[in-house]
DNA sequence: ATCTCCCGCCATATG
DNA sequence: CATATGGCGGGAGAT
């Protein structure tokens, strides 16, 4: 039985190779009933199923398999349909999961082809599919409604749906996420997980109230169906107003993911934000376990569709249950402003033509509304409110850009609105500009490696995007970690992109580290406009936040091993290195199976780079080990920090933050210490003198902000002394991550640190918060300095604990949340 | 024990 | 009114 071991490789592999063909099952001729050449067992139907299911599916069962076979058996159950196989006794009753809704959408999408042609154009009889796949109707409804949500089906009448296929889930999902951006699901999540912590941390303040008059206000009524042009709902009829709880509860899950930077979405998250955002800690537990409930029925289909895979996300509290988006990346809808203005020649509705974004934007905003469909209403009301918020958007006062300027912005111009930019704005374009470096990295990675562009630094992004990589703008900024003074709370700062490009660009010894800053950075205007709805937020005293970078380490570990060496180069150039050692520790704690660890997370962007003096150890390991997938690259030209003292900043008279209408602060939540300091280089920096880079890039930046009158120089003396996760540490825990392999169920703990950047007025002001955090966190802190090696293999020195102690010393990291993430 | 989530009652919506 | 839909939550299999 050596099933267990493969499983994983297998899976993976089979998860590539299969997915285009989809129609392998012809008809619904019952092929369960024709016991073909096996004989019948209890599993042979189950296999039959499982050869159609998804790899995950297949090996689960397999496994499972074995170990029920011969159980299976002696449980004879009768099978109900006699004229099946008389002979076979037991057989159906297939334990439970044959049963599962996942299997059952299998069958079920096996009877349509992904993209459908318009002659194949299929018409779904619910009577047939109920018949066919044996199940009860109730059953195909919650896959149907599902799917409906994404617009693979539409319904055409009673009982009769037609078959889209995923001809319009690209726009679906665009639509989607744009709904939930508008939704401000981002920050409901933070919300949810900061009221979360809170809780545990700090039961008595309760302090909940903030969030509900800040969200619960907000248009959180109901927000209803999404629709797509050529795929709304027909018939006003069959469309009516019925609440459709579990189409829209579906497309907020999805939105959710899309939503979300590290796209892992965790089934109580969900399940709040999906209840009802809304107040009142409702410690309503059925109904929350309801809502999980149909999350499961949701999931379930979802996952028949690959959109997401379940996986489990650790932290402080336990082990919960989440899931991780495996859907195709969506892309910002580019062209939201021209939208409007269109005048579409809408295609016919159940046209088998895709609809354009055009239709989908003007069936979320329309304007110029669609004129008969029941939803109408519904659509107007969503309308409405999105269109309130926009007005709130831009006559707020506090509101620095205006979405539409946005919209056209590009590089610096959004610095030169005129309008006072807060760091909050800043802070979500570097969070969204890390996600911005991650497509590109998707991107690039598929480019030919050609395509790759060579280290040099020139200041304009390498036009030569094969792929319509979008072309880099000079839009980006990088970071700026500052310690805060008293809280001991360190504040983050954004430089902009050109700045950081330049600093970057500066350090000759890193190849291929140019590159990924110099197009990575860029960010698409269009993609603005999502910060400015977390700006907004702020100004609203709201807390807005960013999930830390994307979880590069979501990668498969497969996929990565299949990756040509060149791609492996650019795309670990590109991404950021603690992409490495994520890889590298997920690898180990794979062959450990548990443990945690920590890494950097991308979170501090170093304006400082290896002073060259450094870079000798690190290039040449680098040169060395460039395109090994073992050579941790632990500089990255997104990953680091500013060091500065708290001194320091006062001789600056940044007092800081007090300029800026929000507070930055790091969320009680993040705990995690600087995993930033993973960059070994970052040490001998430090005693680098005096003018670096990163101190006239911080300069610039604070006085282009007018956080310091232009003459003012900000000393960016690094003092970073702390190198929590060194090489070393990375070394040996790789080394001893060799020890033993779990077979059978491969596991990876990924330690997502989600660092969580608040923005937020009420929470400084004399809130508690701020100083208790450095302290519960702590023990838990601890963890994250702990490497799969062992406590000491960690070179981190005092690395260990504390980030009380090393904010004081002007050290800087942002605190960070542990969690991990392990998938099966 | 907890996680999953199937099953099917029964309120509603449709036609 | 008969059905088609689909909200909902008990409770049992899976882990």
């Amino acid at each position: 039985l050596k099933t267990p071991l493969k499983q994983g490789a297998t899976s993976q592999l089979v998860l590539t190779e299969r997915q285009s063909d989809c129609q392998p099952l012809t008809t619904p001729p019952k092929p369960k009933d024709a016991p073909a050449a096996d004989p019948w067992t209890p599993t042979s139907n189950l296999k039959m199923l499982i050869s159609a299911a998804s790899p995950e599916i297949r090996s689960r069962e397999q496994r499972k398999q074995l170990s029920d076979s011969s159980t299976e058996v002696l449980q004879t159950k009768h099978c109900l349909q006699e004229h099946l196989l008389g002979d076979e006794y037991e057989k159906s009753q297939p334990s439970r999961k044959e049963k599962s809704l996942g299997l059952l959408c299998h069958k079920f999408l096996a009877r349509y082809p992904d993209y459908p042609s318009a002659a194949q154009k299929s018409y779904i009889c619910l009577d047939e599919v109920t018949e066919e796949l044996h199940v009860e109707r109730r059953r195909i409804y919650d896959i149907v409604n599902v799917l409906e949500s994404l617009h693979m089906v539409s319904r055409l009448a009673r009982n009769r749906y037609i078959w889209h296929g995923r001809h319009n889930l690209p726009q679906t999902l665009q639509a989607l996420k744009k709904v939930g951006e508008d939704n401000k699901y981002i920050q409901q999540i933070q919300m949810i997980k900061k009221r979360e912590y809170e809780r545990e941390f700090d039961p008595d303040s309760e302090r909940s109230e903030e969030m509900a008059s800040s969200l619960g206000s907000s248009e959180q009524s109901e927000m209803p169906f999404v629709e797509l042009p050529g795929v709304e709902f027909r018939a006003a009829s069959v469309n009516g107003r019925k609440y459709k709880s579990l189409r829209v509860m579906s497309q907020k899950f999805v939105m959710l993911f899309l939503v979300s930077t590290p796209q892992i979405v965790s089934l109580e998250v969900a399940a709040k934000i999906l209840i009802g955002e809304d107040q009142l800690e409702d410690l309503d537990k059925s109904k929350f376990k309801t809502k999980i409930r149909r999350l499961y029925d949701i999931a379930n289909v979802l996952s028949s569709l690959k959109l997401i895979k379940k996986v489990h996300v650790t932290e402080e509290r336990g082990r919960k249950p989440a899931f991780k988006w495996t859907g195709p990346e969506v892309l910002p809808n580019i062209q939201d402003t021209k939208l409007e203005a269109t005048s579409t020649t809408c295609s016919p509705p159940t046209s088998e033509s895709v609809p354009s974004k055009e239709h989908c934007s003007k069936n979320l905003f329309p304007s110029k509304g669609k004129q008969n469909f029941t939803r109408h209403s519904s659509l107007i009301k969503l309308v409405k409110s999105i269109e309130n918020d926009r007005r709130k958007i831009q006559s707020a006062p506090t509101s620095p850009v205006k979405i539409s300027t946005i919209n056209n912005l590009s590089g610096h111009s959004f610095l030169h609105e005129g309008i006072k930019i807060r760091l909050g704005f800043f802070v979500c374009l570097f969070f969204f500009y890390l996600r911005t470096a991650e497509e590109m990295q998707m991107k690039c990675a598929l480019s030919s490696p050609e395509a790759v562009p060579k280290p040099e630094p020139s200041q304009q992004p390498t036009p030569s995007q094969p792929l319509g990589v979008s072309p880099a703008s000079h839009s980006s900024v990088s970071p700026v970690i500052l310690p805060h003074p008293h809280s001991g709370v360190s504040y983050a700062i954004y430089l902009h992109p050109s700045q950081a490009h330049t600093v970057t660009t500066y350090s000759p010894g890193f190849m291929l580290q140019p590159l990924p800053c110099a197009n990575v950075t860029g960010i698409k205007s269009n993609n603005l406009k999502v910060l400015n709805k977390i700006t907004t937020e702020e100004g609203d005293n709201q807390i807005a936040t960013a999930e830390p970078a994307k979880p590069l380490a979501a990668e498969e570990t497969p996929e990565v091993k299949s990756e040509t060496s060149s791609q492996r180069c650019l795309k670990r150039s590109q991404a950021l290195q603690e992409n490495n050692l994520i890889k590298r520790h997920r690898s180990d704690e794979e062959s450990l199976g548990t443990s945690s660890t920590f890494f950097p997370s991308g979170y501090l962007i170093p304006l400082t780079h290896c002073t060259h003096g450094n870079k000798a150890d690190c290039s040449s390991k680098d040169k060395a080990g460039m395109c090994s997938l073992q050579h941790p690259t632990y500089s990255s030209p997104v990953t680091g920090v500013i060091p500065m003292t708290a001194s320091e900043l006062k001789t600056v008279n940044i007092p800081a933050f007090h300029i800026t209408p929000l507070n930055i602060m790091l969320s009680p939540n993040s705990i995690a210490a600087a995993p930033v300091l993973g960059n070994s280089c970052l040490h001998s920096s430090n005693s680098s003198s005096a003018q670096n880079p990163s101190s006239s890039t911080l300069n610039f930046m604070l006085q282009h902000i007018g956080l310091i009158p232009a003459g003012v120089q900000v000393p960016a003396n690094p003092v970073l002394q702390h190198v929590p996760v060194s090489s070393q540490a990375e070394n040996t825990s790789h080394s001893s991550g060799n020890t033993k392999v779990q077979e059978g169920k491969v596991r990876r703990n990924i330690l997502y640190l989600e660092g969580e950047v608040q923005c937020s007025n009420s929470f400084t002001a004399g809130k508690p918060s701020a100083p208790k955090e450095p302290q519960e966190p702590q023990a838990v802190t601890e963890n994250f300095f702990r490497t799969p090696g062992g406590p000491n293999s960690g070179s981190s020195p005092s690395a260990n604990s504390d980030g009380t102690e090393r904010t004081s010393q002007g050290t800087l990291y942002i605190p960070q949340r542990k969690l991990e993430v392990s998938e099966d």
